[in-house]
DNA sequence: AGCACGCCGACT
DNA sequence: GTCGGCGTGCTC
């Protein structure tokens, strides 16, 4: 209950955001505090940020217990938040400390509001009016709810400062002591809406009945690329807006905000609070402090946007709810996607999982009833999806060192002639995977990870993908000195880039890679340049199939689309499929029709088969019932559990420890299997091994793995982290 | 997480 | 003899 309340000296119970995975007991501060408050508390020799959590417990020795500090001035955490932050725990096995940890992730919360000055009409009309005067008042009247600092209000009058000084001592101007923190600007849900097409505005009236329920609710937005699912979903967003509740768009990668917040911006007016990491401090904090007092209606984000103080949260869709980012792979192991479900559930808000590409998760709980199913099926305008086809690469004639097909090589010909762009897919950064020794046979490996070396010919540098590390590359070999015997091989971007450019030596050329840029900024503004037509052949990673659009696009060539489907992962299948049809829906946006070729060695594999078919009822289908038969997600649970040290010795006993003494986990009829080094079996200097536990989905997993893991002591240094429903397991 | 306490090696 | 390495333990 909100309103409950703690009197000066009751005892209450503070969670704090320090790795003591407990509550500790305080006395309440003068005046007393609500349930939910943002305290300052001691702790040792430190002062700490807490939430009143509850009551105190009293099992603490009453003459240690020391006061509240003071409550902060932000809005109290809401019961919602609470229990959210709770679940969220339990589910992830993650402390409570940690997850508080996610939700306070905002700069000065402690301090004070920072204050600046701002300046208004004021009551008196100056003596003397002169033109200068005349502008100032003038703007300030134009504005007249607003208010503005003292450069804004000169710069708008076009005057220097001193004017308005002139005026503020006149009277004629106000001056006050504001929040620097101030309101994001009322969106207008009636601003800019597009005329939909039947099959969108019929979405849109789904997904607004469904928010006008007022209670939980998921739906699935499914629609090929360029079927109009932002516009679907902006409409959801505009009525959320209209009945006075947030709304939450989390999207998968930074760079696509800057395009989507233009979208919003056209949509509804003004801009929305944008949370993610690339947002300045004092914008953080601005966020954070509006969104928790309800003064922020729309928050585009990164995942841990999810773990925002919302007042009154009514909508939260994810876009491309299929993208592996969403999961969390370092801290708290969390999957976005899941929490965003959970976190709507809790507030009676709706979902929208976005995706041309559903996971086959969000597939199953479509399939079980337990999510709504909304389909575009039209491509908007006239353009289709394009013409799919494989080439056989074990009949082309492909010389060594080089990756491009005659085929392959004469289609790009084709657009060249035509004038349209073609689009190399390879989901390789760098310019080769090995640096091999042609006299001992060594190949370069990264000194901290188990993983080789990357040539990056760019950087003109090895780089270690694992842990990020660049050296030079040597002349010698490292092994047996032999000098200049080291030889690049395998493709990766770059060096199709080089290939590419020896085909077509009159194209112009452009290789796309996150790491050929300093800033997104500039990635950003290179892709805009690209898309408008200033290259004929773009080479580049997956980077590619997140989202951007080339309007003169018209072929896809995917170098290797097999590379996905190397390796036991479960769900190689499922990103393999997603990955093509991303890449391949880039082809064929406008008006001319696309084509996708993708060169493989197995073009009789099913998956290859289902993506060229373009049936992905039938592919999805299947590899349900293959995952339903072996007992896998969606159809069955699993954690890792990573154990990591710098002493191997140390994993691989406990790892063995652990798997022998599994009584917890058989009791809820539970497999371990492993121990097995990790598929980095090293990373940093420390030493990874895997277990795997297996489970039925009914099954109280968690409880069980909690019960499991206390019975072992770890030794100092190493580490272990459980790994709810992990996205990815040799 | 920090920070203090404390028990062993190499220095003025 | 002390300075300081980081293992261990504590914080309401």
């Amino acid at each position: 209950m909100t309103d409950s309340f703690f009197h000066e000296g009751d005892l209450v119970g503070v969670l704090t955001a320090q790795p003591l995975d407990r509550l500790l007991d305080y006395k309440a501060p003068e005046g007393g505090c609500h349930l939910g408050a943002f305290v300052e508390v001691p702790l040792g020799p430190r002062k700490v940020l807490g939430v009143v959590w509850g009551a105190g417990k009293g099992d603490y020795d009453r003459a240690k217990i020391r006061p509240v500090i003071r409550v902060l001035d932000v809005a109290p955490m809401r019961d919602e938040m609470r229990v959210f932050l709770t679940r969220a725990a339990e589910y992830t096995l993650t402390p409570l400390t940690a997850m508080l940890r996610l939700a306070t992730r905002a700069p000065g919360l402690g301090e004070a509001q920072s204050m600046r000055k701002i300046y208004r009409l004021g009551d008196q009309t100056p003596d003397r009016m002169t033109d200068a005067r005349e502008k100032v008042l003038g703007v300030l009247r134009d504005y007249g709810g607003l208010s503005f600092t003292l450069s804004e209000v000169a710069e708008m009058a076009g005057v220097g400062t001193s004017v308005v000084k002139g005026l503020v001592k006149l009277g004629a101007v106000s001056e006050e002591e504001a929040p620097r923190d101030v309101p994001y600007p009322q969106l207008d849900p009636d601003y800019g809406g597009k005329a939909l097409s039947t099959d969108q505005a019929a979405g849109a009236e789904t997904l607004r009945a469904a928010l006008r329920s007022d209670t939980y609710g998921t739906t699935l937005l499914k629609g090929v690329t360029g079927s109009g699912k932002t516009e679907v979903y902006l409409e959801a967003v505009a009525e959320c807006l209209r009945m006075g509740r947030q709304a939450l768009v989390l999207l998968p990668e930074i760079a696509l905000s800057g395009e989507f917040i233009s979208r919003v911006e056209a949509r509804f007016g003004m801009k929305p609070a944008e949370w993610h990491s690339g947002v300045t401090m004092t914008e953080r904090r601005r966020c954070w402090r509006m969104v928790g007092q309800g003064d922020a209606q729309l928050v585009v984000g990164a995942r841990s946007a999810l773990f925002l103080p919302y007042q009154n949260l009514g909508l939260i869709v994810v876009d491309e709810e299929h993208d592996t980012s969403y999961k969390q792979e370092d801290g708290v192991l969390y999957n976005a996607r899941d929490m965003a479900v959970l976190r709507a559930a809790i507030n009676g808000a709706q979902v929208v999982l976005a995706s041309a590409t559903p996971s086959l998760e969000s597939w199953a709980n479509v399939e079980a009833g337990k999510y709504q199913r909304l389909e575009l099926t039209s491509r908007f305008g006239a353009a289709v999806m394009p013409k799919m086809a494989a080439i056989d690469m074990r009949v082309e004639d492909v010389p060594g060192g080089t990756w491009v097909s005659p085929t392959l090589r004469g289609a790009i010909q084709k657009r060249l002639e035509k004038g349209e762009q073609s689009l190399i897919f390879l989901n390789r950064r760098g310019y080769a995977p090995i640096t091999l020794c042609r006299a001992c046979g060594h190949q370069i490996g990264c000194d901290h990870c188990d993983a080789r070396m990357v040539e990056h010919r760019f950087l003109k540098r090895l780089m270690c993908h694992q842990c990020g590390e660049t050296k030079p590359l040597p002349t010698n070999c490292p092994s047996c000195d032999a000098e200049d015997r080291l030889s690049a091989v395998g493709p990766g971007v770059e060096r199709m880039g080089e290939e590419v450019t020896a085909l077509f030596p009159e194209a112009r050329i452009a290789v796309l890679s996150s790491d050929l840029y300093g800033s997104a900024r500039a990635m950003k503004a290179h892709i805009e340049e690209i898309a408008q037509g200033g290259t004929d052949i773009i080479i580049g990673t997956q980077l590619v199939a997140k989202g951007h659009n080339f309007p003169l696009l018209t072929l896809v060539g995917v170098i290797d689309a097999d590379l996905g489907l190397q390796g036991s992962d479960l769900r190689a299948a499922e990103r393999t499929f997603q990955l093509m049809r991303q890449v391949a829906g880039r082809a064929g946006r406008a008006e001319t029709p696309g084509e996708a070729l993708l060169q493989t060695y197995q073009p009789e594999h099913a998956v290859i088969r289902s993506i060229l078919a373009g049936d992905e009822e039938s592919f999805w289908a299947a590899e349900a019932s293959e995952r339903k038969a072996a007992g896998v997600p969606p159809y069955g649970r699993m954690a890792g559990i990573i154990l990591s040290s710098p002493n191997v010795q140390e994993v691989f006993d406990l790892g063995a420890e652990m798997a022998r003494m599994d009584g917890p986990l058989r009791q809820i009829g539970a497999q371990v299997f492993g121990p097995a080094p990790a598929p980095i079996a090293r990373v940093r200097g420390r030493h990874r091994v895997r277990l795997l536990v297996k489970a039925e989905k009914s099954a109280p997993l968690q409880q069980a793995l909690a019960k499991w893991a206390r019975q072992f002591r770890l030794p100092n240094n190493l580490r272990m982290a459980i790994d709810i429903d992990p996205q990815s397991f040799y």
